[in-house]
DNA sequence: ACAAATGATTACTT
DNA sequence: AAGTAATCATTTGT
């Protein structure tokens, strides 16, 4: 604490400078008065000069003397000189002082550190805090790992800070109250008014507080390096579940008309993959964020490569087509109410697809039964895609349906479904065919 | 160790 | 503002 050192030596001759007897404020030549006796003359410039020695002289010495001058019978007269020619000057002093702005740099550091609770109130010691941290975010251990990590090292800057805080004010605390003995010891020999007394204290504060302030700062630049680290290891991904995958992959594929979940449906989503996973990020908009990552990804490496992907969606169309036709069954059998079964069926359908007649109009034809109500249909359209799919494996269906035109399950583009594929049939359907047809979709 | 897979980020477009 | 396309950085599978 070298610093601390320094900044007492100075508070030291500020006093000194300020209020010592030696000060410029020290009595002015007695010339004044011719009326005074020569003996008297003496004897004033005696303790005067015994007061301009003191503090030349070691403390027990000085001790002595000071008793002495206390005693001394002219002492009374001696220090009501004091007061008068004080109260002359004292106009003077008090002039340039008495501002306090509230310094816009420490207050930054100040809101800053609250933020980041550092200088909030304590929250739990350690271990425990981690541990509540991890309770509430719903046992996601994951990233509460490195989010823990991230606290723990927090928690050590904000111990170290408020040591550090708690030392400087103990050691203002100590300083002042040394001063103010200092201050009042010497009142006997000099006037000292109360106003005095404070604005030293508040001269030690202030000197204290840029202290402070240094230690805010540097708390502050440790905050933040530990912030941006965190930041950069937060960075580093994580791969979804395999179920967080699932659940993906089956809305996309049977929404492969048009794969673009709404906000509501994001957020839905986002939640079923974060029960499951603990994948989410601590951001509270990050698991809609990821959602919407992982759909524009999807659907930009499925347009890209369409082939790559023909397994995994004969797949998810295969898994999801035995509850769409359960769905569709459902509805045919009772038209009048919509199975909320798949996960799709959030409030916003909307899907005004121009194709989506037509889609309708095979399916119609396809399960050879009729069905009315748009209603119905807006609700099953997800399976429709499911179904579509599942068909198209179906060499038999596939030529009954027109084969080709139906088999770009993609070849949805070709109406704007979403964008559209480069020569999308002309790519894949030779490639594949019919060969490989799961035999799932048997019914 | 390598390449493929994959989540996130960025720049640009609409 | 949301999407696309390219790219980055990491994870995963071999």
């Amino acid at each position: 604490m070298d610093e601390q050192a320094r900044i007492m030596q100075a508070l030291g001759g500020v006093s000194l400078a300020g209020h010592s007897i030696q000060g410029g404020m020290a009595l002015p030549p007695p010339h004044g008065h011719d009326g005074i006796d020569d003996g008297r003359k003496q004897d004033i410039g005696d303790i005067l000069h015994q007061i301009m020695t003191i503090t030349d002289q070691s403390l027990d010495e000085a001790q002595a003397k000071k008793h002495g001058l206390n005693c001394h019978r002219m002492k009374p007269a001696l220090f009501s000189v004091l007061c008068e020619i004080k109260e002359k000057t004292g106009l003077s002093i008090r002039g340039a002082q008495e501002e306090d702005p509230p310094d816009p740099q420490l207050m930054r550091l100040d809101n800053m550190l609250l933020a980041e609770g550092v200088s909030g109130p304590e929250k739990g010691g350690g271990s425990a805090a981690a541990a509540a941290a991890a309770a509430a975010s719903g046992g996601a251990s994951d990233n509460s790992i490195e989010h823990s990590d991230y606290r723990a090292k927090l928690t050590q800057i904000r111990q170290i800070y408020h040591t550090e805080l708690e030392k400087y004010e103990q050691a203002c605390n100590e300083f002042t109250t040394h001063v103010m003995n200092l201050l009042r010891e010497q009142s006997r020999t000099r006037p000292i008014s109360p106003k005095e007394i404070e604005r030293m204290v508040g001269i030690i504060h202030r000197k204290f507080s840029s202290i402070q302030m240094q230690l805010k700062q540097s708390t502050c630049e440790a905050v933040m390096i530990l912030r941006s680290r965190f930041l950069d290891a937060r960075r580093k991904r994580r791969n979804f579940s395999k179920q967080a995958t699932e659940i993906l992959n089956e809305y996309f594929y049977s929404h492969l008309s048009n794969p673009y979940p709404s906000e509501e449906a994001k957020e839905e989503l986002a939640k079923k993959c974060s029960i499951t996973v603990s994948q989410v990020e601590h951001r509270a908009d990050s698991a809609p964020q990821s959602v919407s990552n992982w759909f524009g990804n999807k659907r930009i490496r499925y347009k890209k490569n369409i082939g790559k992907f023909q397994e995994e969606a004969n797949l998810y169309a295969a898994k999801t087509a035995v509850t769409a036709a359960h769905a569709v069954a459902a509805a045919v059998q009772n038209s009048q109410t919509n199975s909320p079964t798949t996960p799709n069926s959030g409030s916003s359908g909307s899907f005004n697809l121009p194709n989506s007649g037509d889609m309708f109009l095979s399916m119609q034809s396809l399960n050879g039964d009729s069905y009315q109500g748009a209603q119905v249909g807006a609700n099953v359209q997800s399976q429709v895609d499911t179904l579509r799919h599942v068909i198209s494996q179906t060499a038999g269906y596939s030529e009954a349906l027109g084969g080709n035109t139906m088999y770009s399950p993609h070849g949805l583009d070709a109406n704007g479904g979403w964008h559209d594929t480069t020569t999308p049939s002309a790519v894949i359907s030779p490639t594949e065919g019919p060969g490989s047809v799961h035999s799932d979709t048997s019914n």
